[in-house]
RNA sequence: GGGCUUGUGGCUUAGCCAGGAUAGAGCGCCGGGCUUCUAACCCGGAUGUCGAGGGUUCGAAUCCCUCCAGGCCCGCCA
């Protein structure tokens, strides 16, 4: 319904005053919705913005597709009112199973994230690089959208080498009930120190890219064992989050299947190609400075090469193709699209994201200074344990410890999705144990108390008459979710749905506190339990879209 | 040095792209609220030169310019 009302009222706006895409907002505390338009007539017009939105209120209010929305001047601004059919109608939506669900969509999405390079666990950096991508794949699904999730498995590139050289020359026995992911790291830092002593191997190194990218069979199956024992940690770590990928595409099947080939082979007839050894373009007319380098002098291809190919095959199996990028990915990533369009390809929309460190300095893998997610989701997970343990001696332990292991998962997704991706952050386990307020937990929180109600309740009737403020306030937020998913996808800033739900519990604790449910009669009693309904209900799609669990109760 | 990006109360942060009605929150601080639907909660209070300075505009946290500070990038790495 708020959806449909706010197209109906741009449309009569346009239609009053010929202004194309009229701007129109949310009212806040003074109307449903709202537009300061008169001001901008006035500079055309010339005359008073009051004037105006008197003129402009006139014209709305006979239109017909604006029946039953009371319209209001005050000063230079109009006022748009909605009535209590709205809330009616918006409530009736929200009762129903997968409210906020857009119309389905043609066309087919690929999303690509976390793609992290094997040579390691995820760690709080990679992660958030999964709860945005993750986020964002709910998001398009719940807004009709059909999308391929997938993970870009990096299995040739001079750090998996190096891992590779590890493996067949220290040594790399797995210690019992060591994960994959924690193996390979622990193999990928000795490596590195060894390196940092004998600079002499990195000639070993070398001769095992090239003789991975030849295809020879023993390095191969060396380079392959190595990335399949870490990507069998990512696995178990990116389920923890609920974080699933559709498919695992390898980077090494670019140059086995010939595309890398032939793509080098279409940018060798462009003007901006030069070959001295390497193989280069010259972007310079596209605003970079550097050479574009796509093959190395040795023969070998370079990551760039690979990923170009890798997204020419995206391009032409779907019509969207958007990426998850950290934001040391800028650079590469603006080349890569100037060259997609060089070569008349389908160009991705990437989405970028500041890094995360440590209060210590940044994150390194290669020197072990790293907290991994493994160790983050224990750690969320026993704080979590204590809270339910202080607070639930009726429940047994099993029931305690699979709430534990839900909270924490809300915490960590929750800390690291409410904040915009382009703002740079600090881990902090402070932050990362706290479960009050704007946190995952407190979100649960507020459903488990409307599902606590309900328990109570037994069935009854719906019904929709509202007289107070907290129930109008907590009514409008619901009517508002599907314009939250619309916007969230059109503009791919998940933080838009973790800011809507923490509103929306904010709104359901206000009203949770004034508002005696079971305790009303009559009307008042249904009405209430209708609300109480149609806020569980979008707190559980809400937390869907978050990817956390909408416990019954904690 | 060049490019990208961030700078909002003590701390964390929304709002900025599409400029408008008193700049929203949380933590922390001070003061209240559990014989009442789960207090992982709620209410009240104090705290802001929206990094600094110019400009555009009737109007700027929001747009433009300069400067300062932090992050990232500038490899025949990925």
């Amino acid at each position: 319904m708020y959806l449909e009302i706010f197209e109906t009222i741009k449309r009569a706006l346009f239609a009053a005053t010929g202004v194309q895409n009229p701007p129109l907002t949310d009212g806040g505390t003074h109307a449903d919705f709202a537009t300061a338009i008169a001001f901008e007539r006035a500079k055309e017009l010339r005359r008073a913005p009051m004037q105006i939105a008197e003129e402009i209120a006139a014209a709305l209010a006979k239109d017909p597709s604006l029946k039953g929305i009371r319209i209001e001047t005050k000063g230079p601004y109009i006022n748009f009112h909605t009535g209590s059919g709205f809330l009616r109608s918006s409530l009736e939506a929200a009762l129903q199973p997968g409210y906020g669900t857009l119309p389905l969509k043609t066309g087919r999405v690929v999303l690509e994230h976390t793609s992290a390079n094997p040579n390691g666990p995820l760690h709080v950096g990679h992660i958030r690089n999964t709860v945005i991508g993750d986020t964002l794949v709910r998001l398009f699904r719940k807004a009709g959208h059909q999308v391929e999730v997938q993970y870009y498995v990096n299995d040739m590139g001079r750090q998996i080498a190096i891992v590779a050289w590890g493996f067949s020359h220290l040594d790399s026995s797995r210690k019992e009930g060591e994960k994959g992911d924690h193996h390979v790291a622990r193999v990928y830092i000795a490596a590195n120190r060894e390196l940092e002593k004998d600079p002499g191997i990195v000639a070993g190194v070398d001769l095992l890219m090239q003789q991975v990218e030849k295809g020879d069979a023993a390095t191969t199956a060396l380079f392959r064992n190595a990335v399949s024992e870490c990507l069998e940690g990512f696995r178990v770590t990116l389920s923890r989050l609920y974080a699933r990928h559709d498919r695992f595409v390898w980077e090494s099947d670019f140059i086995r299947n010939g595309d890398t080939e032939r793509l080098l082979a279409r940018i060798r007839r462009m003007d901006e190609c030069h070959e001295d050894g390497k193989l280069w373009l010259d972007l310079s007319k596209e605003g970079f400075e550097k050479e574009y380098v796509l093959r190395r002098s040795d023969g070998t291809s370079v990551y760039a090469a690979r990923d170009l190919a890798y997204h020419i095959w995206k391009g032409r199996n779907f019509d969207r193709m958007i990426d998850v990028l950290g934001a040391d990915h800028k650079l590469i990533g603006s080349q890569l699209i100037a060259t997609l369009r060089l070569i008349g390809e389908k160009v991705p929309e990437i989405v970028h994201f500041e890094f995360v460190s440590l209060p210590e300095g940044s994150m390194s893998t290669r020197a072990g200074k790293f907290v991994s997610a493994d160790e983050l989701i224990d750690e969320v997970t026993r704080g979590a344990y204590e809270e339910v343990d202080s607070r639930r001696d009726d429940l047994d332990e099993e029931t305690k410890l699979a709430i534990a292991r839900s909270v924490a998962i809300a915490a960590i997704r929750y800390d690291i999705v409410k904040i915009s991706p382009e703002k740079s952050t600090v881990f902090d386990w402070k932050e990362a144990l706290d479960f009050e307020r704007q946190s995952g937990p407190y979100i649960q929180y507020a459903h488990a108390r409307a599902c606590s109600i309900l328990g109570k309740a037994g069935p009854f009737e719906p019904a929709y008459e509202f007289a107070m403020e907290s129930e109008i306030a907590l009514a409008k937020h619901i009517a508002k979710f599907p314009y939250v998913i619309q916007n969230a996808v059109r503009d791919l800033k998940p933080h838009l749905i973790a800011t809507y739900a923490r509103e929306l519990a904010d709104l359901f604790n206000v009203f949770y506190q004034f508002e005696p449910v079971l305790k009303s009669t009559g009307m008042t009693r249904q009405s209430r339990l209708t609300l109480v309904q149609a806020t569980k209900n979008t707190l559980a799609e809400t937390l869907g879209t978050l990817g956390i669990d909408a416990l019954v109760t904690m």
